[in-house]
DNA sequence: GCCAACGTTGGC
DNA sequence: GCCAACGTTGGC
């Protein structure tokens, strides 16, 4: 059982959207990066847990909490000449792109990406580094609790 | 809107 | 296989 950090652009699929849709779940379409994609199809299990992130929006952080509800899978979108993740490329014989899914865990006060910056206990954390811009990345345990402890149900 | 970082593409 | 050009991400 692991901890991940996922990236989301609220105007896309905020927090509270995710706990709005039919079984608070989302299909994590969308991924085109092959170390993002590798960690859902060779790390993800159900059952672990994630940082719902809000990115690229005028409060960046941490949003909420959500749980890997279905193994990686082929990506559908993949396919589909209408979507903005067509890959032409891939073929429906050898998938390129997978997504796990998602469920709605609970909402959190927003952690901001620039309170997170003021402990050094997550100064190692991938989403803190200059530029991370992957949409995926581990979170060490010591981290998930730190967070926890310290951030999310503290005041 | 700017710009740094960085992944991907494609010519050679 | 190198590497320059290009596109994207995402905080500010």
């Amino acid at each position: 059982m692991r901890y991940w950090l996922m990236k989301s652009e609220p105007d896309d699929c905020s927090i509270d959207d995710l706990a709005a849709m039919p079984g608070q779940t989302v299909a994590w379409y969308g991924v085109r990066n092959y170390q993002a994609r590798n960690f859902m199809r060779d790390q993800m299990q159900p059952g672990d847990l994630a940082f719902f992130y809000h990115s690229s929006c005028a409060e960046p952080g941490i949003a909420g909490i959500v749980e890997v509800s279905r193994r990686a899978y082929p990506d559908t979108t993949q396919f589909d000449p209408a979507s903005r993740f067509y890959d032409p490329k891939s073929s429906p014989d050898d998938p390129r792109w997978l997504n796990v899914e998602v469920r709605f865990v609970r909402k959190v006060r927003l952690v901001a990406l620039s309170e997170l910056r003021q402990h050094e206990a997550l100064a190692n954390m991938r989403v803190l580094q200059k530029a991370s811009r992957l949409s995926i990345t581990p979170v060490d345990p010591a981290e998930w609790r730190y967070i926890h402890e310290h951030l999310i149900d503290a005041r």
